[in-house]
DNA sequence: CCGCATCCGTTTCGATACTG
DNA sequence: CAGTATCGAAACGGATGCGG
């Protein structure tokens, strides 16, 4: 059963914590943000969320018009998540946390990282080229298809799979962080498997080559 | 005792709520965001929250850097709460979170407000003429003192006596809400005893008719 | 397999009482 | 005033079940 509790209190910031204040809301936000997710994605994203507690966000979230479950069309019988465009009104406030977030202390216990947080990273990071010309990336991150395209010195990251892609790699949320981090690392980590490339590297170069503030992993 | 549970998620978005996602901690950083506060004073301005869930908060936040508690001079025997560097940088956050909040569905259920919430409020709506004189109003919500200083078209805001005030207010905080709501109801207010003021009535009304966006309360 | 619901032990919260 | 102690209620976390 979802939560009732109340801050009961007017202020602003206490009746946006009514709503998404709850324990895994903002993270379930932070996986829409990209685009509309089933449940198992979610799920997958955020292993540690037990099923019944996700599923209780996501009956409050949409209750509040934060989300919103969609049918998917008939061949597909699932449905998904989609934030409504009150929803998608936290993205500058969520991702802004992010940036108070990396400031803070590194976590001492082990770590999951979804592919949402990575990509979300490097479309806030990278810095292509405004006069540079548009290049399309397929990700595969655990075995889900994304699209990052290049363009008028913005990064496009969207859930699914590109049409035509000049380049597509194959890894894991983790292994493309580092290499976010630190590019140079992209030989050793094709040459040992964990990472697969097909298509024009130079394109995927290119758009790493652009990632600023090294600094962070998120 | 603290809690001590973690998202175990590498992501900046859960590192930040794992410093200030637990329940209150954001609103206690609302609450020191106009300056240092006492415990009590804490407790007043937030009273659904129980004292030994203030104690932890409180707690955490200062074992995470959020905030730092300081002896006050000889004196006063008692001690304050205060934002670091790094709770600070919370604020825009906070506040833009707090503008999202007031476009979500109010509550139906009876609330309180507390004095730092409307001042905030006041702070961010009120858009004084960057050519008009500076003036100092003394604001007495719930038996403390505020000072708000108008000037350069910038409203502070301090918790503290002010110096030489031009006028000075005593109200409640849901009063001072409505009377941003509606400056005509000045009168009104004053004449049923819920508002007293001395002083030069006029610097008030002049700070009273620079609050932009009636429509909300908070 | 997907999308939850149910069960159950543990943690956190909320209310109130109590202490230095 | 500034918390701590206690205790029942609620929420969470983990495992498992189950209909479609």
């Amino acid at each position: 059963m979802p939560t009732s509790r109340s801050y009961r209190d007017a202020c602003g910031i206490a009746r946006a914590l009514d709503v998404v204040g709850e324990r895994w809301a903002l993270l379930v936000i932070r996986e829409l943000l990209l685009g509309p997710q089933r449940f198992s994605d979610l799920r997958l994203a955020l292993p540690n969320a037990s099923s019944n507690v996700l599923a209780d966000r996501l009956r409050e979230l949409e209750g509040n018009g934060v989300l919103h479950r969609r049918k998917l069309s008939p061949p597909a019988a699932s449905s998904v998540y989609e934030l409504t465009e009150s929803g998608r009104e936290l993205e500058p406030i969520v991702l802004a946390l992010g940036e108070w977030g990396v400031r803070v202390a590194l976590p001492t216990t082990p770590t999951t990282l979804s592919a949402t947080s990575v990509l979300l990273f490097l479309r806030a990071s990278a810095r292509p080229d405004p006069e540079g010309a548009t290049s399309v990336c397929r990700f595969e991150l655990n075995d889900r298809a994304w699209t990052v395209r290049t363009e008028a010195g913005q990064v496009h990251v969207q859930a699914g799979e590109p049409l035509e892609p000049d380049v597509s790699l194959r890894t894991d949320p983790e292994t493309l962080n580092a290499l976010l981090e630190d590019p140079g690392k992209l030989d050793v980590v094709v040459s040992d498997g964990s990472v697969t490339v097909a298509g024009d590297c130079s394109a995927l170069r290119r758009l790493l080559a652009t990632v600023e503030d090294r600094a962070s992993a998120r």
